[in-house]
DNA sequence: AGCCCAAGTCAACGCTCACTTACTCACGAA
DNA sequence: TTCGTGAGTAAGTGAGCGTTGACTTGGGCT
C-alpha cells in the first residue's frame, strides 16, 4: 500500500524478474511494463534503479555471468586427469547448466547474433573460460606427448561449440517431437570419440 | 510515378528484401515500414501480397530453405568414401554457406530459441537433412565393421551442431577481436580427430 | 520536532508498431 | 467502349513502446 513498504532490496527483485523474462522472451520480447507488473511496481520505479532498458539488460547478463565462478570451478579439477576425463568434466559442467541454470543457456541462445551488445559479454565471460581452459590443458598434454599435435584453440572452440549447441538447442528439438537426448548419453557417446581422436596412442 | 508502373514480380522483390532485412536484424528488429521503404512501396502494398508480417517471415524462411537441395547435394556424394572424407564433405558443405548464403546462417542463428515458430522449419529443412545423412552413413559403416559401435544419431547431431555453431558464431567472434578462424583450418584440424575417434582401426 | 532523500506513485509524452480504409489507375477481356 | 480487377497509394487507426516529470510517502539523521 504505502510507497516504501519495506527496505527489502527492490533492485535485486527487479534484476531477478527481468532475468526470468529476458531469458524466456528475449530483449525485444520483454516490455518494461511486464517486468514492472511482475515486480508489483510501476515502470517508473524501474527507471529509478536502472537508467534504461538496455542498461537493465546488460546488468542482467553481467550478473548472470558473475553468478558462476567458471574459472575457479575449472581450476579445481585434477591436473593429472586423462584427456577423456578432462573433456568429460568440462562437458558435464556445461550440460549441467541445463538443470542448474537454464536461464543462462536461454540468454546465450538469444545472443548468438552479433547485433546484441550483451552477446559479447556472454561469450567473454562464459564461453571463453571453457575454451581457454581446454586450450591450456591440450597444450600441456601436446607438449608432454600425450596428445597429437592438433591446434589447441580450434579444437577447444569447436568442442565447446558442440557442447553449447547441444545444451542450447534442446528446446527446439523437443518442440519437433524428436527424441530427447540425455546429457549422460551425449557424454558417454562423444567423449570417447574425441579422446580417441586426440590421444597419441589408441585406447584399448 | 504511376500506381502500377511495371508488372515485374513485386512479390518476389518484397520477399528478397525482407530476407535481407530479417537476416540482418531479426524478426522483431525489422519493421514492415522498413521493408516497404527498401522496396520503394508502401506498407499497404506488402499487405496486398502477404497476410501478415509473420506470414511474410515464414515465407522468407521456407523460401530460403527451399533454395538449397540439401538432400540431393548430399546424396550425390560417393558411397565408398572413408569416414573422414564423408565428414569432411558434409562440414565443407555447411561451412560453405558462410560464403554462398550467409543469410541462411544468420536466420538460423536468430532462430535458435524455441519461441520462434519458424525455427522449427529451419531445423527440419536444414539441420535434419545433414543429421539424417550422417546418421545413415554411420549406421552403414558400423554394420560393415568400419566404425566403432557409437550411437549414430547422437554422434550426427553433435557433429552437425559443432559445425553449425562454428559457422554461425563467426560474427560474434570477430566482434570480440579474436583471431578469425578459416573454414579450411577447422576442417583440417577437426575432421581427423573425429574420424580417428570413430574408425575401427587407428589411422597410422 | 523538523527535514532530507530514497523509493515510490500517477499520468502523461512522443514515437513506432502492425495493420486498415478509401480511393486511384493501368489494362485486358467482353 | 465499357468495365472489372489486380496492384498500387495516401492517410490514417488504436495499441503498445520506452521514457519522463511532478508529486507523495515514510524512515533515518540532526
Amino acid at each position: 500500500m504505502s510507497a516504501a513498504p519495506k527496505v527489502t532490496n527492490r533492485k535485486a527483485l527487479i534484476l531477478s524478474e527481468a532475468t526470468h523474462l529476458f531469458a524466456a522472451n528475449g530483449f525485444n520480447g520483454t516490455p518494461v511494463r511486464i517486468i514492472a507488473r511482475q515486480c508489483g511496481v510501476t515502470e517508473a520505479a524501474i527507471y529509478r534503479h536502472y537508467d534504461s532498458k538496455e542498461h537493465l539488460y546488460e546488468e542482467v547478463i553481467r550478473n548472470k555471468a558473475a553468478q558462476h565462478d567458471i574459472d575457479g570451478q575449472l581450476a579445481a579439477q585434477g591436473q593429472d586427469a586423462g584427456v577423456e576425463e578432462m573433456l568429460t568434466q568440462v562437458a558435464e559442467y556445461i550440460l549441467s547448466f541445463a538443470k542448474t541454470d537454464p536461464e543462462l543457456l536461454q540468454l546465450m541462445a538469444n545472443s548468438t547474433r552479433g547485433n546484441d551488445p550483451a552477446a559479447a559479454v556472454l561469450f567473454q565471460e562464459v564461453r571463453l573460460p571453457f575454451i581457454r581452459f581446454i586450450q591450456a590443458e591440450l597444450t600441456r598434454r601436446i607438449d608432454a606427448g600425450q596428445v597429437r599435435p592438433v591446434d589447441p584453440f580450434i579444437t577447444a572452440r569447436c568442442f565447446v561449440g558442440m557442447v553449447m549447441d547441444c545444451a542450447m538447442s534442446i528446446g527446439v528439438w523437443q518442440m519437433l517431437n524428436e527424441t530427447t537426448i540425455k546429457s549422460r548419453d551425449v557424454i558417454c557417446n562423444n567423449m570417447p570419440i574425441f579422446a580417441r581422436g586426440l590421444e597419441m596412442r589408441p585406447v584399448s
